[in-house]
DNA sequence: GCCTCTAACCTGTCGGACAGGTTGGGGAGG
DNA sequence: CCTCCCCAACCTGTCCGACAGGTTAGAGGC
């Protein structure tokens, strides 16, 4: 059960001790991101180790987007972004971890509740936003670049309408996967009749959205989920 | 909109060069968890970098778990894991981006799904054991410690029980912020009223899985993510 | 054929060095 | 007195060489 280790990271070496340093200097200062962390050296004098090591740590934790770092720049606390856990879950898909499949039940769970948050929390900015991306897919049904880009930039905008910061951490760590997978699931949808169905889903979840009616949004989004799926599946993806 | 990094971690310096390197070597050969990858040595000589950058690159990718790193062994391929993901979100919390009653709406949404799927899934082994953890809960009733160390791995076995190895991955990374507030929600269950129903929940729970009723399981983790949340902001968590 | 033990390999850490980016503060000019 | 520019001090990015200590495969003995 590996008790020893409540976070591996900090497990064994130096390098681990020094980001167990950081994290707790970012905790007991409370910082928010923006502010600046140590600079290298004087973090090296502090806890008795090399450059290299702090080096290494501080490396790690902007690996997880936990701190910024750029050149000749301080060190600073970073606002959380879904980069990073966006290539651990790509890595898992990659790696035949987790399937395409497995992943499109997640989103299928979340963005259902987005829906729900987002019709009864979204602004009017963003309802609009949602009307005019569905009507942009429409008018791009032949160019499948662009309309995978207003796709993409819908669900974003539904996500963020749901005011939960998490949620939209999370599609965005899934979008990456998304976007290397949407061009098989478009051309698999061989009539004019699914693109349509398609195009209708998105309109509808806008609408719902913009009309504040939860229940509408909710089930538009799934029927736009069933469908994608079975596109996918239709293409092969086991 | 930042074009120019599609993965900000390769962007500009040879440190992300190295980790492209890395996760393209990954993709081409195909490798699985447990593969060997290069010495920091051959592969700081095939890409003409210091071995200092292949380091920080190979720790980089060890601290989002997507390659394991030990002391005279080669990098090796690594296994999905929840720690890296738990130190992001528990930093989104901690640096007051998320709050944690969003962390409790996105775990009511996830695990409602998850019971679903894990009473049409769940092995017989999986139901015996939530019935026997929900049974060790009330066991432990004055053994808040026990209690929860016995509630999180209920949620656990709930989780594999979906047979979805990406809800199993967020759950787990949820877990650092449920633990950290476990016993805040426990102390705010004034009468035994309320503590009662939460082990009638978990029960009920165990049961609907059991039997395989999606729909009672559903509806009982429902009323148990209401009462928590209820019991949190009771505590005067916003 | 099996076991042991060693040599080759690999990672972890250190110190020093230098190029190049960033920033605050002082001095020139208005 | 205010503003703007410029430089010195600071900081990060990368390289090199070195050595301690862990790991592993294979040579050699039994």
């Amino acid at each position: 059960m590996r008790q020893d280790e409540p976070r591996a990271l900090e497990g064994g070496g130096r390098v681990g001790a020094a980001i167990g340093a950081i994290t707790r200097h970012i905790r007991e200062h409370d910082l928010v991101p923006g502010d600046q962390l140590p600079s290298e050296s004087a973090l090296s004098r502090e806890l008795n180790v090399s450059r290299t090591v702090v080096r290494e740590a501080y490396r790690s934790l902007a690996a997880m987007r936990i701190i910024e770092i750029a050149n000749g720049r301080r060190a600073t606390v970073a606002e959380i972004d879904d980069g990073a856990m966006a290539l651990m879950i790509e890595h898992g898909v990659l790696t035949h971890q987790i399937s395409v499949q497995q992943v499109y039940d997640v989103r299928r769970t979340i963005e259902s509740r987005i829906a729900a948050l987002a019709a009864l929390r979204r602004t009017e900015a963003e309802a609009a936003e949602l009307v005019t991306l569905a009507a942009e897919m429409r008018a791009a049904v032949n160019a499948p670049e662009r309309l995978q880009e207003r796709d993409l930039a819908f669900h974003d905008v539904l996500a963020r309408a749901s005011r939960n910061p998490l949620f939209v951490l999370i599609v965005g760590a899934l979008k990456a996967i998304t976007r290397q997978t949407w061009s098989i699931g478009w051309r698999s949808r061989g009539s004019d009749a699914d693109r349509e169905r398609m195009l209708l889903h998105h309109e509808e979840i806008a609408r719902g959205v913009a009309d504040g009616d939860p229940g509408r949004a909710v089930k538009a989004i799934g029927a736009h989920f069933d469908e994608s799926v079975k596109a996918l599946v239709a293409a092969g993806m086991a």
